[in-house]
DNA sequence: GTCTATACTGAGATAGAC
DNA sequence: GTCTATCTCAGTATAGAC
C-alpha cells in the first residue's frame, strides 16, 4: 500500500457493482463501466486484466460491505429478534430497487449459476454470510436445534418476495409479505420463550 | 395451414426453449440453437427473422404448455386442495433441474426484467397464468376473500425455495420446505372448513 | 426451402505512444 | 498512469446460389 489509496480502482469497482446489479454481469460491457467512471478502455485494462477480475473484486467488495452491515445491526439492535427484524425490513428499505432489479444477491447468484461461471461459489458466499448470521441470531434466540433451518427458511421467503415484487411491481404485496414475516418471527419468538413448560407437558 | 405442419419451426422452438432455460436468453446464440436442431444458420433465418421473434415464440409455447398442464391437474385431481398440492410438488418432480437451472418461469422473468426487454410483460404472463389458476383453486376452497393473496404467497414461497435450491444445491432443504408448504396448505384448508363455527364464536 | 458466403456490429483484450 | 489505435472473435443478420 502506497501513501495514496488506489481511488480509481475503487471507483471502477463501485461503478461495476452498480451496473452488474442494474444490468446484470453478462450484459455489462467494459465500455459501460469505463464510461461510468469517465476513463478510457485502455486505462481500464491497467487496473483489471479481465472481466472476471472485476467480478471477483465486486464480490469481495460486496462481502466486505455486507459484513459491515451485519456488524452494524448487531451493535444497533440488542436482541436477536430485533436484529432478524432488521434483515426482514431491508425488503422495504430497498423496495424500490428490488422492484426494478430484484435482490442483488439472488439475481447475481442465479445468473452465475446459469452461466456455470467460475466465480459462482464466490458469489454464493454472500448467501452464506446471511445464512450464518441469521443462524447465529436464531441460536441466540434459543433455537439452536433448528437455527439453520429457520435461517434458510427466512432467506427463501425473502428471495421469493423479491422475485415476485420484480415481476409484478406490486408494493402492496411486498408490504403484506413483510408483515407476514414479522408475524412469523413473533411466532418463532413466542414459541421459544417457554422451553421448560413444553418439556413438562411431555 | 398446409397439409404438413412446420415441424422444423417447432424443433427450433423446442431447442430454444431448452437452451433459454439452461443457459439463459442472452447467453444463447443463434449458432447454439442451429447446432441443436442440426440446420444451418442461414436456414434458421428463414424461420425466424430476429432473436426476439424466437423468444416470443418460446414464451407462447410455454404459455400453451402451462395451460395444458393446469387443465390436466384439474382433470386428474378432484378437490382444489389436491390440485394446489400438485403445484407444490413440481418443486420435487423438477428438483434436479431446479437445482441446476432454477425455476424456468422465475429465471426468465428476472433476466428479462433486468434487460428491460420488450417481451418481459409477455413472460410475466406465465406468472399470471399460475397466479390466476391458484387464486381460482383457493376460491373453490372457500377462500374467495383472500384467494389472490394466498396465490401470491404460495408463488413467492416456491420461487424462494427454487432460488436457494439452485445456490446451495441442497435436496434436503428442498424436501423440508415442500413439507412445510404441505403443512401450510393443510392449515389453510382446516382453518377454512368451519366458517360457521368461527362466526358463532364472534 | 435449404445451404454457403459474407457483411456488420460490438465486445474483450493487447501494443505502444505519450 | 493514461490514452489511442488496433486485433481478434463471436454474434446477429443479409444476399444470393442451389
Amino acid at each position: 500500500m502506497g501513501p495514496r489509496a488506489d481511488t480509481i480502482r475503487e471507483r471502477i469497482i463501485s461503478a461495476a457493482d452498480q451496473l452488474f446489479y442494474e444490468k446484470g454481469y453478462e450484459q455489462t460491457s467494459f465500455a459501460d463501466i469505463a464510461q461510468a467512471v469517465n476513463i478510457s478502455r485502455g486505462n481500464f485494462y491497467y487496473h483489471f486484466k479481465t472481466k472476471d477480475d472485476i467480478l471477483d473484486a465486486v464480490i469481495d467488495a460486496r462481502l466486505a460491505k455486507t459484513s459491515q452491515l451485519l456488524q452494524a445491526w448487531e451493535t444497533e439492535a440488542t436482541t436477536p429478534a430485533e436484529r432478524i427484524r432488521r434483515f426482514i425490513h431491508i425488503l422495504i428499505a430497498n423496495g424500490g430497487k428490488i422492484q426494478r432489479y430484484g435482490c442483488p444477491v439472488g439475481t447475481l447468484c442465479t445468473e452465475l449459476a446459469k452461466l456455470d461461471h467460475v466465480s459462482k461459489d464466490e458469489a454464493n458466499k454472500l448467501f452464506i454470510l446471511f445464512r450464518r448470521w441469521l443462524s447465529q441470531q436464531f441460536t441466540l434466540l434459543g433455537r439452536e436445534a433448528d437455527a439453520d433451518d429457520l435461517a434458510m427458511h427466512l432467506l427463501a421467503r425473502s428471495q421469493g418476495v423479491a422475485t415476485l415484487a420484480t415481476a409484478f411491481q406490486d408494493e402492496k404485496f411486498l408490504n403484506q409479505e413483510v408483515k407476514q414475516l414479522d408475524d412469523w418471527l413473533d411466532q418463532v419468538v413466542s414459541s421459544t420463550k417457554q422451553p421448560a413448560a413444553s418439556v413438562i407437558e411431555n
